[in-house]
RNA sequence: GGGCAAAUUCCAGAGUGGCCAAAUGGGGCAGACUGUAAAUCUGCUGGCUUUCGCCUUCGGUGGUUCGAAUCCAUCUUUGCCCA
């Protein structure tokens, strides 16, 4: 596995990783998942997707439903039959979530029906948060007592477990990891945050020269897609509704990609089973996966 | 040359005698994270200290007062207006 924060060269060195097997690339990136999304999302080009065989990059719409969950499963499906062929597999992306899906696996929760998901939605924007955590004590105390009660994902989601299934959300939460039948090696890449912050501003830049805003005004009719709560393309929406100058709405989206590029090594910084390597030293990543293939 | 207004903590911007290290927002920093996660949420943000508390800060200087970011004088700078 080959993780980092975006913009840190993850495509470069995920290139030089699969010469260096011959194996395909396994992405774990949430939103180059979407087509049409290629400009905002840093894809990899059609020239790069024809060098190697990728996974995951642009086979769903805008308007599909997705999860981590169904990540892991897909995943695990695939590996099964790759590693018919090949011995080792490159698994790749900045999603920290879909990573964890896959190396430690998600607990069986049932996966929300559309009438369920509507109805804790509208209770929420109706009564408010204090109304759905109130409730959430009553039907699932446990874990009423250690969830994040001010963050109205976490729970209108346990709510809609609640209200679906009749059970407490938490009989559902295990977490339990589960063991995987293969070896995971995972590579870390990382810059000093000057040196990333720069690529960013760079890479943003290029993407505007690329055609993001073009990219935007066709995904528009989407934008309230889950898909395209996504940075660089909320901004330049602002844009199109005339709230935002486009100078500003680049500032912004430099901005918050760093965010984004922050949160994701908040995430990484826990996990004790990452080796770090600076992308340029890309000898020396081959020569430690050799090593820890035994 | 004359008149008026304003200068606040990284920025914007409240505060007009004690409840002010100073609202709020932005930015920054740190963190959480098991079902659309590039999402969503939380905490901190003058210094020292575990708490209590102490110290420095609201353009400069000097006053008034038991007490000043807040009042007075003066200086500096900025903006506006009249010439």
């Amino acid at each position: 596995m080959l993780i980092g924060p975006t913009a840190v060269g993850k495509t470069d060195t995920s290139f030089a990783i699969a010469e260096h097997f011959g194996c395909p690339i396994i992405s774990a990136d949430s939103r180059q998942m979407y087509s049409g999304m290629e400009i905002g999302t840093a894809a990899p080009t059609p020239t790069e997707l024809s060098r190697h065989k990728h996974y995951f990059v642009g086979q769903l719409r805008p308007g599909d439903y997705y999860s981590a969950a169904r990540y892991e499963q897909e995943v695990l499906a695939l590996l099964a039959n790759e590693f018919k062929e090949h011995s080792t597999l490159l698994l790749t992306g900045g999603s920290m979530m879909y990573i964890d899906a896959v190396c430690k696996g998600i607990d069986d929760i049932p996966t929300v029906d559309e009438e369920t998901r509507q109805m804790v939605k509208n209770r929420y924007e109706e009564k408010g948060l204090e109304y759905l955590s109130n409730e959430l004590r009553l039907l699932d105390p446990e874990y009423y007592r250690q969830a994040d009660i001010k963050n109205p994902k976490r729970v209108m989601h346990a709510l809609e477990i609640c209200y679906m299934t009749g059970k407490p959300y938490s009989s559902f939460r295990i977490g339990k990891n589960r063991t995987r039948p293969f070896n995971i090696i995972k590579i870390g890449l990382k810059r000093e945050r000057d040196e990333l912050y720069k690529r960013i501003n760079k890479r943003v830049d290029t993407m505007i020269e690329n055609g993001l805003i073009e990219e935007a005004k066709k995904l528009y009719h989407l934008r309230n897609h889950n898909s395209l709560n996504t940075v660089g393309y909320k901004e330049i929406f602002k844009v199109l509704d005339g709230e935002w100058e486009l100078p500003f709405a680049i500032e912004k989206i430099k901005q918050n990609t760093r965010i984004y590029s922050r949160k994701q090594m908040t995430w990484y910084r826990r996990d004790e089973e990452v080796t770090w390597f600076h992308p340029d030293d890309i000898d020396n990543i081959l020569s430690f996966i050799d090593r820890s293939i035994v």
